[in-house]
RNA sequence: GGUCCCAUAGCUCAGCCGGUUAGAGCAUCUGACUGUUAAUCAGAGGGUCCUUGGUUCGAGCCCAAGUGGGACCA
């Protein structure tokens, strides 16, 4: 059966054809009007009956949350609230919604108890709308990389590589946990294990990204990424998507504006494919806004905040410069952050990194030039043999969006630190062996797909923008 | 992993200083309603006040531990 989506329906010149339409029952009202969603779009087709023509039996399956399959008009609306709508000659139930136990109303439900039953909040107009923005900012996303010549890369998610140092790693391993093989010395034999050696979920597929640039010159990643941290906040999962392009000759600053331009392309990608779902969020989070004492409110609503970033060069400051902000600032000289800047070669804390974006340059923020003593042994040393060609993206309300570098390409430098930060240049001869033969100038950067997410919705717990969130103590579904 | 906050009807929440039979809106059930927009109106049912232990003449309210959720931080 060929089925015309309720987009296509709503947009349709209505004169009187008879159609018929599938979806769920989002509401009743007056024992007349049902507003049918078939998540196709955000907007309800309203589907109406004349209660008399049809059996009471029939009628009163018709409860939230059903499913339905109807045929009649389409003709212009009577009613204000709609152009058009469908006057129903048949229809029939094709799945109930047991009302008494269907936990969906007509109403407003909090985000932590959608989030219990994340299997349904799909039909919520809140979570389909993120849903197809997910979507659309996925695609957005092979469509940038795309038309710019990438490659895209599909990196391992099973690695034995645990020198990538950017977090706790998950075990994959077959060996019967009761019963563990040991060696002559009491450890674990991994000889005996599925790859013959520990293997673990990837953190990162930077690594082989690397090793593909120097050969097809731009390929991007897109896949899941996985850290086994005890993180429960707002912006950590355990399973996540990570976007990584790495570009062969790139250096420090072509990384930015790659960055920049990739971010302004999705944003703006959203906007035109996305609008009625975005003026949804916008709406919601107006109303969020309401509930807030006017101090915490944001400054711009979402529209706002989405048109600003794309309408403004991200600030691009040193980390030298950073400190001395911050160091000369208000809330650091009255001793309001919980970690004072004292010294040069510090990490940020995210309280420093909000106060940059959200107070001082109000607007998107990439520091670059960080202390090498900070950063991973992959990064390229600068002239001053003091920072390294590091670069994160800032973003108001999400902090860290982006985290990238121009990569060290020169061999004994490469060796040289990865000796200081005790990793095994041995087990890693094949990362090397890019810096051996035909080495070049490269960069590139690590997004996190969800942050992009949060920031592109309004949302503020990264668990609201993933169907099924991973964190500490939580699996379900 | 650390600190703080929260847990009352299916959902959202109120519950005073520790004092009679724990309330409201939505949802559900019964009835009314042929142009509604989270429809409306009348009535009814619905509670292990998260769990366990303690203090007290008396605990939804105070204390302790646990469980779950949230925020900030590593």
């Amino acid at each position: 059966m060929s089925r015309r989506s309720l987009k296509s329906i709503l947009t349709t010149e209505p004169e009187g054809q008879e159609i018929t339409v599938l979806g769920w029952v989002r509401s009743f009202r007056s024992n007349r009007f049902i507003a049918l969603n078939d998540g196709s779009t955000m907007s309800n087709l309203q589907l109406v009956v004349d209660f008399e023509k049809f059996p009471e039996a029939q009628i009163k399956r018709v409860t939230v949350g059903s499913c339905i399959k109807a045929t009649g008009n389409l003709s212009a609306s009577l009613g204000a609230g709609q152009k058009v709508e469908l006057t129903v000659s048949q229809f029939e139930i094709l799945g109930d919604a047991d009302p008494g136990v269907y936990p969906l109303q007509p109403k407003k439900h909090s985000l932590e108890f959608l989030r219990e039953i994340a299997h349904l909040r799909f039909r919520t107009n809140t979570f389909s709308a993120i849903f197809r923005i997910r979507h659309a900012a996925s695609f957005a996303i092979h469509k940038f990389f795309n038309d710019q010549g990438f490659f895209y890369l599909h990196s391992p998610i099973i690695t034995s590589s645990d020198a990538e140092g950017a977090g706790e790693m998950f075990q994959v391993t077959t060996l019967p946990l009761d019963k563990l093989p040991r060696n002559d010395d009491g450890k674990i034999d991994f000889k005996k294990d599925f790859f013959n050696r520990p293997t673990n979920l990837t953190v990162s597929g930077q690594l082989e990204a690397e090793l593909a640039a120097m050969a097809l010159s731009k390929v991007y990643t897109f896949g899941p990424t996985f850290r086994a941290e005890n993180s429960n906040t707002p912006r950590h999962l355990a399973e996540f998507w990570m976007i990584e392009p790495e570009v062969a000759f790139n250096d420090i600053n072509d990384n930015m504006n790659l960055a920049e331009d990739m971010l302004k392309y999705v944003i703006q990608y959203v906007i035109d494919n996305c609008g009625e779902d975005i003026a949804f969020l916008n709406e919601r989070d107006q109303e969020e806004q309401k509930q807030k004492p006017q101090q915490e409110r944001n400054e711009f609503t979402l529209i706002e905040k989405l048109n600003f970033c794309l309408n403004n060069n991200f600030e691009r400051i040193t980390y030298t410069e950073a400190i001395e902000i911050l160091k000369n600032s208000t809330p650091n000289k009255k001793g309001k952050f919980q970690y004072p800047i004292e010294k040069w070669g510090t990490d940020l804390q995210s309280e420093h990194e909000r106060f940059l974006v959200e107070k001082h340059f109000k607007k998107p923020v990439i520091l670059y030039n960080y202390p090498k003593e900070i950063k991973a042994f992959y990064m390229r040393q600068n002239e001053d043999n003091t920072t390294v060609a590091a670069m994160d993206i800032l973003f108001p309300g999400i902090g860290e969006i982006v985290g990238g570098s121009q990569r060290e390409e020169r061999l004994e430098n490469l060796e040289r630190r990865m000796n200081e930060m005790h990793i095994p240049t041995q087990e890693m001869y094949w990362y090397l062996d890019t810096r051996r033969f035909g080495t070049c100038p490269h960069a590139g950067f690590g997004l996190g797909f969800e942050r992009l997410i949060l920031f592109i919705t309004g949302m503020t717990n990264i668990r609201d923008v993933i169907p099924f969130p991973r964190y500490p103590g939580n699996a379900e579904f």
